[in-house]
RNA sequence: GGCCCCAUCGUCUAGUGGCCUAGGACGCUGGCCUUUCACGCCGGAAACACGGGUUCGAACCCCGUUGGGGUCGCCA
């Protein structure tokens, strides 16, 4: 059998945090099983769902590198689908017509919630004949649930999970506007796309025992379930805007990368063995629901910020550039000239070391094509003291004449030059200065790097800007 | 409140009755490296919620307590 899971958020807002956790364990499921993994869009509430949000969640997943096999479905098309199954309900006297109104069951609820009764909806018209029905109220289609036993659902996560059926009440199918409930739209979608198995939040966990009994009055074979744990708040309350629930969307513009997501994601309730850098193949590999933990687990930045620089540090070089051209595009900076990419690229061994993210990286690369005058940090300005113009300026002058430039010469001419000062000063009061002379900052990759990688020309420029400079 | 789920360092986790004087990672912290900042390397503090059982033996099994979470819509 193969196996065929699906990923169905409601575009309701951007695909945040928990739902491109859900998406993934999905699709690394699948994917491990040669299955399928498919995508549908819970569009069914009108009022509240916009192509906005359906963007951002397509937008999210190729951020991602979620690939969805076939064509995304909107549950909304298939509507005329879902009330065929309620009529079949309704045939199969497995679903009745309720008359109650809103309000009656408003006042119905909340008298019992007076009396401190466990509120569910009575039954009373579960036998009562249609004829009895009042006049000018639209009714609602009530599933016919059993009212004795026990449900059983064998959650591949939180394993044998059982309900008292008296607990549960009929729930509502076909609404009084003729709409179908999501209740009824997920398990006749997911029984028609042939999903298999069901991937997603804990807060579902409930929602199952009653889909159960639809498949049941069906007659349809029911998925397995899977009901994975939620990801909550640093305070380890509900995930809030301010600790982490945003779009994938912000974690991107935030400088995260894919993989570093992805990486961070899995390991948020999932493990194997002691392993933490864990590429997307071995996660397709190794993935397996059985591994799933059963705790709800905190979301933690400072641990995603971590594998981030990992993930940078460790990237390709020229798919950094990539990244950076990027970086700088959203910026509105426009691009990078093929000049400009091969001196980043010959920077980024350096450069990736020293960023936590994106943005970091982009920041950090900028003097690289900075021209002269450069901007001077504060302390950068400070560092160039009139001792120090005085070393840079002898040092131009060595470096003129060489013919040679490779980091390696480089360090050695200039500690010699130290050297030869017999202890009045360190390599430290000729680095720094050079540094803020050709990077403008006090921080950057080793000094000769800097100047391997921009060359002897701009080197001499920047430092001559300098010398000018004091002239004045 | 009813029903359901959960419980190992601050956080993510390893651990499925003896290999645990509980391992790894992030964070914190001491040091080394060093021209800055990083990276890297070495070290440290830091947890089995509590109480009862079962067992020769329990972080692992059972019960209870406490604490947390989810859910109780004609939302999804």
């Amino acid at each position: 059998m193969t196996v065929v899971t699906r990923f169905a958020p409601s575009p309701t807002g951007f695909l945040h945090i928990g739902g491109a956790r859900t998406a993934l364990f999905n699709w690394l499921y699948a994917r491990h099983h040669n299955g399928k993994f498919l995508l549908r869009i819970e569009d069914t509430d009108r009022a509240r769902s916009t192509q906005e949000a359906v963007d951002a969640i397509f937008d999210g997943m190729a951020w991602l590198g979620l690939d969805w096999d076939g064509e995304a479905l909107s549950q909304f098309s298939r509507v005329e689908r879902h009330k065929e199954v309620v009529q079949a309900l309704l045939d199969s006297e497995n679903a009745y017509y309720c008359y109650c109104s809103p309000e009656e069951l408003t006042a119905m609820r909340e008298a019992a919630k007076a009396e401190g009764r466990p509120w569910r909806y009575d039954g009373t018209w579960r036998d009562r004949d249609p004829s009895q029905a009042p006049e000018g109220v639209a009714p609602v289609v009530r599933i016919k649930a059993p009212l004795e036993g026990d449900t059983v659902i064998n959650d591949l996560v939180q394993g044998e999970v059982r309900v008292a059926n008296e607990t549960l009440d009929d729930m509502v199918l076909l609404r009084s506007d003729g709409t179908p409930t999501y209740m009824l739209a997920v398990v006749v979608d997911d029984h028609d796309m042939g999903v298999t198995h069901v991937i997603r939040g804990d807060d579902h966990l409930t929602n199952a025992f009653r889909q159960y009994q639809i498949f049941a009055a069906m007659n349809w074979h029911v998925p397995e379930f899977g009901h994975i744990p939620l990801i909550h708040g640093p305070d380890g309350a509900k995930l809030s805007k301010r600790h982490g629930a945003l779009g994938v969307e912000a974690y991107r513009t935030g400088g995260f990368l894919p993989e570093a997501m992805r990486n961070y994601l899995l390991r948020l309730g999932w493990g194997h063995g002691d392993d933490e850098i864990i590429s997307t193949e071995q996660a397709i590999e190794w993935f397996s629901l059985e591994s799933v933990g059963r705790a709800a687990s905190r979301f933690d930045m400072a641990k995603l910020t971590s594998l981030n620089g990992h993930y940078i540090r460790h990237g390709e070089d020229t798919s950094l550039v990539q990244t950076v051209v990027s970086v700088l595009r959203e910026r509105g900076h426009g691009g990078l000239d093929e000049t400009q990419k091969s001196l980043l690229l010959s920077a980024m061994p350096e450069l990736k070391k020293r960023a936590k993210n994106a943005n970091e990286l982009t920041d950090s690369s900028m003097f690289l094509f900075a021209a002269v005058p450069l901007d001077f940090t504060e302390k950068a300005k400070d560092l160039l003291s009139e001792d120090a113009v005085k070393h840079l300026r002898i040092l131009a002058g060595h470096f003129e004449g060489l013919t040679s430039w490779t980091a390696e010469q480089l360090e050695g001419h200039v500690r010699s030059y130290v050297e030869a000062s017999d202890g009045a000063f360190k390599l430290g009061a000729i680095a720094q200065p050079l540094r803020a002379a050709l990077t403008g900052s006090t921080v950057s990759p080793p000094v000769f790097d800097v100047m391997m990688v921009l060359g002897k020309e701009e080197t001499l420029a920047r430092i001559n800007d300098v010398l000018k400079d004091r002239l004045n």
